[in-house]
DNA sequence: CCTTTTTTGTTATACTGCGTAGCAGTATGT
DNA sequence: ACATACTGCTACGCAGTATAACAAAAAAGG
């Protein structure tokens, strides 16, 4: 584990090494399944020692981490402004936004969705997404029962990931300006509507 | 590989021998993760020697398959018939019936969304659950548009099965028969009524 | 420029699980 | 009782993980 806590820069073969090693593992994740890949395949992708990577990561899984939470930012800050609109303009605007950036950091998404040991990393996603959606859903009215919220930003959060990963196998087919209209109409709207007629359930 | 066509019944070793194969992998996916049971370790407990494992079966994901396809079947058709209700009051029976239906597998489903490596099952589930709606709904009236259609029945069966999951996470919390009506109202006609008022969306 | 520090490369090691093979033992049903 | 099929046991080669020690190379500081 070099430089602990680095009190300066981070030495230069450092960042080469990690850079490294994060784009032999992705180029890797767009050729084969994630769990075929082995931690010689990726230092020998790398062109770096097999103990370097030790010297680095405890683990493949940390090393998948540190990739994809690399994007996976971009995307929640943009959800993040998206949940706070209330206009109907503004969401299918914010919409696009999103369907924009997917579209850019396509490689990415793609490793994300495709890959079959990441269930763990997409879960986490989903909570990540349903909360900002749950504090921001929550003032806007009249949503009854702790439950119901749960359930409507859990439904929001997964069907809008469950969106963008239909979208990347069709190949990005419709316009994210079309996309954006689709999410709007088919994941808000029903939704808001949905949630004030729902009964107040149980806890 | 015994008996490859089987002329005439089963031996009753092969069946008892699968079996407790069978029964050792969800013993052991209910305790720890899928990703680290070794093929050993699975014949260790169904107390079978360890090469019978590959008398058997070809690999750990076939034995997976042939313990999942199992439940899931019974998934599909309650679906199936679910999808082809139209009116209110059935919608939110059946609704209350596939619920119930998973409680009464609940093992089984846990291991279907708690398990890491079975990405591409869910995935084969996803697409068998639209696949039912895309055919029940098409007559069902004005979709305008394949696009706008895949779109919607993808909508309902990822919303549906993201649904079920997080049931089993809150410990099956709400009745099945609250949850039928969440179901009815959350996906079925806010997405019914979203989609009248798409955009017909290019191909 | 030279020295010290840090990182990287090389090689070797113990350990674990996979998949296969051969042979002996045991259950099935006729 | 008999031939047939299934199961158990032991051993082996292979591949990947994780670690260690020592040599080589690159960066930082004076």
């Amino acid at each position: 584990m070099p430089r602990k806590s680095s009190p300066k820069e981070v030495d230069p073969r450092v960042r080469r090494t990690r850079r490294l090693l994060r784009d032999a593992l992705v180029s890797l994740m767009l050729e084969e399944d994630f769990s075929s890949i082995s931690i010689r395949e990726i230092t020998e992708r790398a062109e770096v020692a097999y103990i370097t990577f030790y010297r680095h990561y405890e683990s493949l899984d940390q090393l998948l981490m540190e990739v994809l939470d690399e994007g996976l930012a971009g995307l929640l800050t943009r959800i993040e402004t998206l949940a706070k609109q209330s206009e109907t303009s503004a969401l299918e605007a914010e919409g696009r936004l999103i369907f924009e950036y997917i579209g850019g950091n396509a490689d990415l998404f793609r490793i994300l969705f495709k890959s079959q040991s990441v269930a763990r990393i997409r879960k986490r996603v989903v909570k990540n997404i349903a909360a900002i959606f749950q504090t921001s859903c929550a003032p806007l009215g009249r949503l009854d029962g702790q439950v119901t919220i749960a359930i409507a930003s859990n439904h929001i959060a997964t069907s809008l990931l469950a969106m963008i990963e239909w979208w990347l196998e069709n190949n990005m087919k419709p316009t994210p300006a079309e996309m954006g209209k689709v999410y709007k109409s088919l994941i808000i709207d029903s939704t808001v509507g949905a949630v004030s007629s729902l009964p107040v359930v149980s806890k």
